[in-house]
Formats: C-alpha cells, structure tokens, sequence
DNA sequence: TATTGTTATACTCTATAACTATA
DNA sequence: TATAGTTATAGAGTATAACAATA
C-alpha cells in the first residue's frame, strides 16, 4: 500500500530486475547508437558504410564472403549491394575463373563516400561513448568482442 | 599483387577498421544473444517478459509509462500488451479516478510466465557470457548503463 | 489544449525456402 | 551435388501521423 495522494508509479517505475540483464543493455544502447547518428549528418547508413570499408579492403571479394564477414546473410546482401550499385559507389564485374562470382570493387567515388562515412561514424562514436574514457572504450571493444561468436 | 594461387580473400576478409567499431560490435553482440535466446527453450520473447517484469514490480502502471520505462513507443505498446492480455498473463483495467488510463496488473498466470522467463533469460545470459569472468560482467553491465540515454 | 490509448502505415532488419546458373 | 547470387516472403523492431475519449 502506498500513500492515497501518492500513485505507485508517479515518479519512475520501478525496473530493477531488466535494467540488471545485458541483452537488454544492449538493445538500449544500440537505439541510443541508432537515434544518434539518424539525428546528425545525412551520411550512409552505417550498414552500407561497413560494407564499402570491407570492399575496399578487400578488392574483388564476393557477395557471399561479403555478407559472411559482417554477419549478414546472403539473401540479405543482394539488396543493399544492389544500394550500392545504384549510388555508383560499387561495381560488379563477373569473374574470369568462376562465372558464378561477382567480385566487388569500390568506385572512385565509392572511396570517397567512404571516407565521408567513416568520418561520420568515428565522430558519432565519439559522442555517443563521450562520457567514457580511452581506457573503459577499449575495456568495452574488448568485452563485446567477446561476445560475438565468430 | 597476391600469389595466383591464392585469392586475396580466400582465408578470411580483412575487416579491421569496421571491428573496431562499438555501434558494429553492438549489432552483433545483439545478433549473437538473439540467436541464443531463439535456439534455447521456448519461452516469451525477451521483449515480453520485459514488459511482465515491469508491471509485476509496479503494479497498476499505465501503458505509457510502461513504454517510456522500457524506451518502446507508445503505438508500439499497444500490440505487445493486446499479446499478453490475449495470453491471460495481464489484465487492463479502467482507471477510477481517471478513465483514459488503463492500469495493468499481471495475473497469476502472468507471475508463473515471469518467473519461466527470467529463468530462462538469466540461463541465456550466463550462457553467451560464459567468456567473461563475473567482475568481466559487472564492468560491461556498467559500461551499457553509461552509454543508454536517460 | 494536453494526455491515454489506438489504428494505420512504412521502413529496416532478419530469417527461410526456392529458384538460376554455374561448378 | 554443391556453390554464388537472386527473388519472394514473413516476422520483428521501430518510426510518424492522426484519431477518439477524456482531462
């Protein structure tokens, strides 16, 4: 029972048992990262600027490995290579040795929105971990990498 | 130039910069308990017993301020209460004092659901954490909380 | 005017199955 | 048979706008 004039609920629910659970963190902190970087800039999506980074690094690299290595699925590639394509950022050329293949190569431009993208996503990440020092930033890489299964 | 005989992303792709990313590492520590939860057991969804674990500690909560306490918008509640409700583990009832709201308390239905699905959750928790050491644990649970907007 | 809850809607992300063309 | 890429599709998660009832 609670005083009449006073709601159990009026100033802040209690959440103790959720706020404890890591998965639930994590969903949290990935909508902060989320609602962060869609309220500055007008960059790429992160998930394309990822996929450019790893093109770049890797020239010739297939849709199949592509996806593999960010840990989205094939299915799933085709779409947002397709986004790339479009933008004139990526170009697909058919293999020599193994005509199933579409080998993956950043444009000229495709290296420029890169380095735009990836300006944006350091300095999104800056604000966003902005309350935590050098060493707990590293701690945290450290820890999540961890977690991903790989 | 790579060796003819070796494609240059034929062990694994280089992604170093995209690694030291925390959004990225976010998203796939996500991905990872995600596909942990769904392969163990077949209990409520995370988001759900989330929900059950919030209106149990605070009985009578209203619908937004449930929302708001979790960071789910309130268009968004609505189908995720109507779940719970249909399932018998909540029940809505009207405000007295103010008949907008509706106050939602959990059934005893509704506190055995919970009591499986913290079960389960913390049973997942430990097992995509089994990596990290318990003071490992504490540190990233402090870590999230500094990063998630209040 | 403001708030609670609802509906409609849309976009992204993720997942599975099935197809084609090549190997 | 197996693999690379594609298409179709479905389920979640998340976002805004607009409405009815009530304050």
């Amino acid at each position: 029972m609670t005083d009449a004039t006073t709601p159990p609920t009026a100033i802040r629910p209690d959440t103790t048992w959720i706020d404890a659970q890591i998965g639930y963190l994590l969903r949290r902190a990935s909508a902060t990262m989320a609602a962060d970087y869609a309220k500055h800039g007008d960059a790429l999506r992160p998930v394309l600027v990822s996929m450019l980074s790893v093109i770049d690094a890797n020239p010739g690299i297939g849709q199949t490995e592509l996806g593999t290595s960010l840990g989205i699925q094939r299915p799933n590639v085709a779409p947002l290579v397709a986004d790339l394509v479009g933008r004139e950022l990526v170009e697909r050329r058919r293999s020599t040795t193994d005509a199933r293949r579409l080998e993956l190569h950043c444009t000229p431009r495709g290296i420029e929105a890169l380095a735009r993208g990836r300006s944006a996503i350091e300095a999104h990440e800056a604000r966003v971990t902005a309350a935590l020092s050098d060493a707990e930033r590293s701690v945290l890489h450290d820890l999540l990498t961890r977690i991903v299964e790989r």
